[in-house]
DNA sequence: TATGAATGAGGCTTCATTCAT
DNA sequence: AATGAATGAAGCCTCATTCAT
């Protein structure tokens, strides 16, 4: 019993491996230089022990993007959120903005994935959960939209705006060209999350006749 | 001597065809599914003739990319622009939403034939272009700094706000998980220009406790 | 030493559930797509057990064709039919006919092992096995040959020709194209004994120019 | 043009080229130790070339089948069949008979195939084919029940039945074991003939009632 | 004895690129 | 210049078999 147990522990434990050199390897080198023999290799197993944990490429690119939904979900329901809502937000796209590479892999393999109709249960499964996340946070913003704290749009605008901008940024922040251009980039990303702070605040706008002062 | 002129035109032609279906094609199905033969198919020329324009599958990917960038130089510098500075950050962003696809598609592309560290010489020749681009662009943000009509934190900072906010739109717009999500896109769409515009303003901020407030 | 026999006898049954249990596999879909582990799965034993009875895959394969070629000698040396040996062929065609997809099963394995001479020891006890039951009936075969009921040639042609005639009806049965084919199934069956039944019956021939008549 | 007819021939060459070899090989060694590289590299060429010709190894499969069927097919329709009906049966059964093994192969592949559903448009075309020659011997087969020569059962009786006696005898003859058991092969081929000759032919079969006399 | 995780040779297939015509 | 047949490296995946527990 005892030594069954250390033998599926073992077998979690290199599982976990299994992915862990995957999303270090797709990050390094891009998901189609890397193949399931390099994988393998980097773990230091045989080729096809990856196949009696996942049938698939495919299946080891969306248990990744899965596990990433999960640990967002697991952060959203954690205690601290739930007592103090207003972190909420902060918490999310702390967690949005801690790995942007990570993010835009997962961005790309979902095309990727979806493009090529693979595996059709774990998107659904997928999109089950981010849904179910979309959800949470567009509560607590609801929330504070009827306590007047924020533009009275759909709840989802202001998410998606959110979700927009930290995404945008983080593309920025990945690519070779902006990483040059971007010289203060701690100053840069504090004048970011001011605007993402002050975005869908609620305004005393003017009619839209008026003329409008524009940013660049 | 004339024959020779459009023996040149139908060359110059022909490549352009064949930037213009790969384009589509890559847009449809994705880069990694369409291979020389479907483009040359589409064409309706060999496959051997693709070779006599490009050198390889990862030049017709940077010619893509150039050409792009190079409208956008185009349009940064035309008359109308010229005169009417204003005009320009609107226009910027009016090009680079007007196919979302197409970006997120060259931004995919980027990262892949940088990763592969092909064509090197015109990888440098399309962060040239861009980096001009870009000053310029800056260039106009600063004047407007100087007027005292944006806060005064480097031009870049407002530049890459704005490009950060569209390019996460887009790639918003384009996830089939949000298609589904946004129900009302005219809405949303003229919520997030709003916030654009607003984005950037010098802003009489007060503390944090206090009720935030942005220019109008 | 009780226990120690009922350990065996254990054994014993699992063997024979094993068996079974891969016939049948191979019979619903094909040898081929049948893997080891989907026979352990089935059984409900591990993978590594069915090594224990079996050294290999084709070691099943043979132990299937020998048990089959067995259960005929058993057949033809049972009682009733050592008595009556008018039922013989009766009984041996009625046991080639019972189950034609095994049959033809058991010819393709049959091909499959000796052309990749896996188990030459057991290939050559299958042989004997086989050539012993061949010599028993083409034996009774020579009795009614001398008792001047069928026609005298080497008694084997006899026998082959019967077996041919089973062995391709078999195969037609079995076809997706035939069943279509042959709408009165029963009807065909009863013209094809009939046609067995008289094949080498003694005729007296008449020249190939006379038409030809068959004994009655 | 003519050098493009010549390619075109070149290219048809090669392509018969191809399955001749590999028809040549699957009968040597059985199709599934038959490895798409090892034709190649018998033909002469790169594996890929291969398929350039055809879209997979089942399309090998099928064209070696559609083009013995359609074998059959011409040999059914040529003159001197058309001219002398009598002729056609035995030229059917010469022509089944002349290369046994090609035909338990087919038999095999056109299960394998058909198990694994693989190619369906083409093998409804080689069913039809079948069809049409299937229904061409039967014609002819109903003819001769109607000028009285052959017994009066449905026409697919008699072909059916020839069909499985050739079919038969062909398995033997292919197998090991029969091989050596079959001494006097001439003799024994006749001897089929003649019972294959006979063996539909109008009998005044007494009643069922009556002790029919039996073939072992 | 029973297990099932691990293995790795080997199969099929794809496709960017070359090159003779 | 245009072609497209030929190439072969390389990728994904399967599965019979082994072996440590």
């Amino acid at each position: 019993m005892q030594k069954e147990s250390r033998k599926v522990r073992e077998f979690r434990r290199r599982e976990q491996e299994i992915l862990d050199t995957a999303l270090r390897l797709f990050l390094e080198q891009g998901e189609d230089s890397v193949t399931v023999e390099m994988i393998a290799d980097e773990v230091g197993i045989g080729k096809g022990t990856i196949y009696k944990h996942f049938k698939s490429k495919a299946e080891i690119y969306l248990r990744l993007m899965l596990d990433y939904e999960r640990d967002l979900a697991t952060l959203l329901h954690s205690e601290t959120i739930e007592r103090d809502k207003e972190a909420l937000s902060r918490q999310y796209f702390a967690f949005r903005m801690s790995d942007p590479d990570r993010y835009r892999l997962f961005d790309r393999l979902e095309e990727k994935v979806v493009k090529s109709s693979q595996m059709p249960e774990m998107i659904d499964q997928l999109h089950h959960i981010r849904a179910s996340n979309f959800n949470h946070l567009t509560g607590v913003i609801q929330e504070r939209i009827d306590e007047g704290k924020l533009e009275d749009v759909p709840a989802y605008f202001h998410y998606c705006a959110a979700w927009a901008l930290v995404h945008g940024a983080m593309a920025m922040y990945h690519s070779p060209f902006w990483q040059e251009v971007i010289e203060d980039k701690e100053g840069y990303m504090r004048f970011l999350t001011d605007i993402g702070v002050r975005m869908g605040n609620k305004s005393k706008r003017k009619k839209d006749s008026e003329p409008a002062e524009q940013a660049g």
